[in-house]
DNA sequence: TTTTTCTGTGGGAACGGTTCCAATTTTTTG
DNA sequence: CAAAAAATTGGAACCGTTCCCACAGAAAAA
């Protein structure tokens, strides 16, 4: 069965002429008298005539196209970051493809085998909650592929990344918290898998401790982020002899999940308890009280991820397969204080 | 340069077979001798063979991978929708490849000759709000790609397509606004080259109608859904000699911006205003208060818009190319009512 | 034993494009 | 006007895989 696509050599058979030629007044090459070149351009148009990217990247062995791997696209931190790739990539002329794993380690890993035979020209990736085995990764790496982590990047692979400083970020919040007066600050951490989850729960530590405030290690859960669990531990934490008077959850879903359970309660916020969550999803700004939380600069972390990424592809290009210490760019986190966290003034003066 | 990837040649050579035995061994076809096949797949798994998807797609001329195009996916909507394509489609044995338009015709146009250049064998699409044009959409279908719309569908294309009834469902969130003694109903309308927004206008018109409230044309109008926008529309609702006791809104984010714009204004909702939005993004559970909004089947939309296409697919390869009607299906929607529209019982009891 | 039917394997074309090299044509130069 | 140089074109190899055809050897049937 011939197929519906217009191929070059339709088009030098029309014109009596080789393929060869055809090919080069379409891809732009300097040796072909003006006279051909736009009776091919006429009837290439005429014809939709459209590249063959199958047999283009099959010959050339590249392909123009990079791939983004995310974890999950159901809150606005991901789908973020993709546009700024997109913006960054599309203008250097390359394509994206985006992939979704669902926070399945499985897909993770078939998602980019699926990448890798297409034979994409490098890849930006943040992993899944599951994964703890990195080969996939490597394999990429081995056959020359150029990885960008961001977000959530594995301990012990050399890689460019893209992060922000989550010690930091936490331990400012946490601060936010003592500012206001809070002691009993319960954190509602992430699973043990992901470096942001260890890191933001050092920052939690090491503000407690500069204020002198002793660690309880009631008030520290780890939990595996499928939202319906918050229910459970929240319950955990305000059925406590003395609860909590502070929360510091390590994501904004985390933190807005919490919020329903406190106010199913009976309890106000940010009187009884006060809550800051992480990432200013976009939901943070419309959840009522307003949630205190840190800002990424999303897009910039798309960006600067594909940015790095081009830089990769171009030493590659030259072969600069120079052993060095993998580029880690930190872009900066901004505490946005909202109602969740908000010490009424006009109660006070009253 | 020796690319990094092992192809079958290796292993054949290796073994000292032909590429056509080491093919047929790692295709599962029948006749290799299992003594053959065995050894085959050790060599292929050692040397981390990967099989090459250009090459394949492009000697088989079919990829088993499929497209979807959404023009955006800052709301819930379209990501929930992906996760039932990406469903239905794994368990098939298929591909999916992302693609996001962020609202552009122009990237709508280059996605489409992305994904037709790589040869997907369908495509599932929602178009931009910009999209006028569809011939992109038709050169596809004249290529043999088979394509499956949802939720924005053109008008004049006979095309596969699932849906809700928009008409319907704005019928009823009109009436609902209604039966809470609401008189002055606005409605926020979206672009005109939407179809569901044609809709759900009809359904709103029809809904007054029946209640013989006339219709005043200075509370219908049409945006570009850029949402900064709705402030000013909104304010000039709110500024008119009688302003309008209820609102309905294409959709929830315009309902959610509408909110903003009534609360800075010291209005209540729904006191002094009710609102309805659309669609039931996830965000409309969480704003204060909780909006009251037409809730849209999306992982099922997916679903269905993936077997559609797994159903043309299969008439593809069957050759059956009766012209008849497209399918249409229509999915259920079901009216979700928050505080954003309810009548405090307590308030009057007191 | 001879013929027929399977099995398993190898060889080579085909897929659509790029690219290098050689051949041809055109232009320039002496 | 011939020779040299430059411009334009054609031919063929190549990329990795599938698949059809041919063929050898083994097993089954005659």
């Amino acid at each position: 069965m011939k197929s519906k696509y217009t191929t070059i050599i339709d088009i030098a058979r029309q014109l009596n002429i080789s393929k060869s030629t055809v090919s080069r007044a379409l891809t732009g090459h300097p040796n072909v008298k003006e006279h051909t070149r736009k009776a091919v351009l006429e009837l290439a148009n005429s014809m939709e005539y459209q590249r063959n990217s199958l047999a283009l990247g099959f010959s050339k062995h590249t392909t123009n196209t990079i791939g983004i791997m995310v974890p999950e696209f159901m809150s606005t931190y991901f789908p973020s970051v993709i546009v700024g790739v997109q913006d960054v990539m599309q203008a250097a002329g390359y394509n994206v493809v985006i992939c979704q794993q669902n926070e399945s380690y499985e897909s993770e890993v078939s998602n980019m085998k699926l990448l890798l035979s297409y034979r994409v020209d490098g890849i930006i990736v943040s992993h899944t909650k599951e994964t703890r085995n990195f080969d996939h990764f490597t394999l990429a790496q081995r056959r020359g592929v150029p990885l960008v982590f961001f977000n959530r990047v594995p301990d012990d692979m050399n890689v460019p990344n893209v992060v922000v400083n989550d010690y930091e970020a936490a331990f400012q919040a946490v601060e936010h918290l003592i500012a206001i007066g809070r002691k009993r600050i319960a954190h509602l951490a992430g699973p043990e898998s992901l470096v942001n989850t260890r890191l933001r729960r050092q920052g939690y530590l090491d503000a407690l401790k500069k204020h002198d405030i002793p660690y309880n290690p009631d008030l520290v859960l780890s939990y595996d982020l499928t939202t319906e669990k918050v229910k459970i531990y929240m319950k955990h934490f305000l059925d406590l002899a003395t609860p909590p008077d502070a929360l510091f959850a390590i994501n904004d879903p985390t933190a807005i999940a919490a919020m329903e359970v406190v106010k199913a309660k009976g309890l106000r916020i940010p009187e009884d308890i006060a809550i800051v969550g992480f990432s200013n999803d976009f939901s943070a700004q419309l959840v009522y009280p307003g949630l205190t939380t840190v800002a990424q600069p999303t897009a910039d972390i798309g960006r600067t991820a594909a940015e790095m990424l081009l830089q990769e592809l171009k030493a590659k290009v030259k072969n600069d397969y120079s052993i060095k210490k993998a580029p880690t760019v930190q872009l900066p986190t901004k505490l946005i204080i909202r109602e969740s966290t908000m010490v009424k003034e006009k109660t006070k003066k009253r």
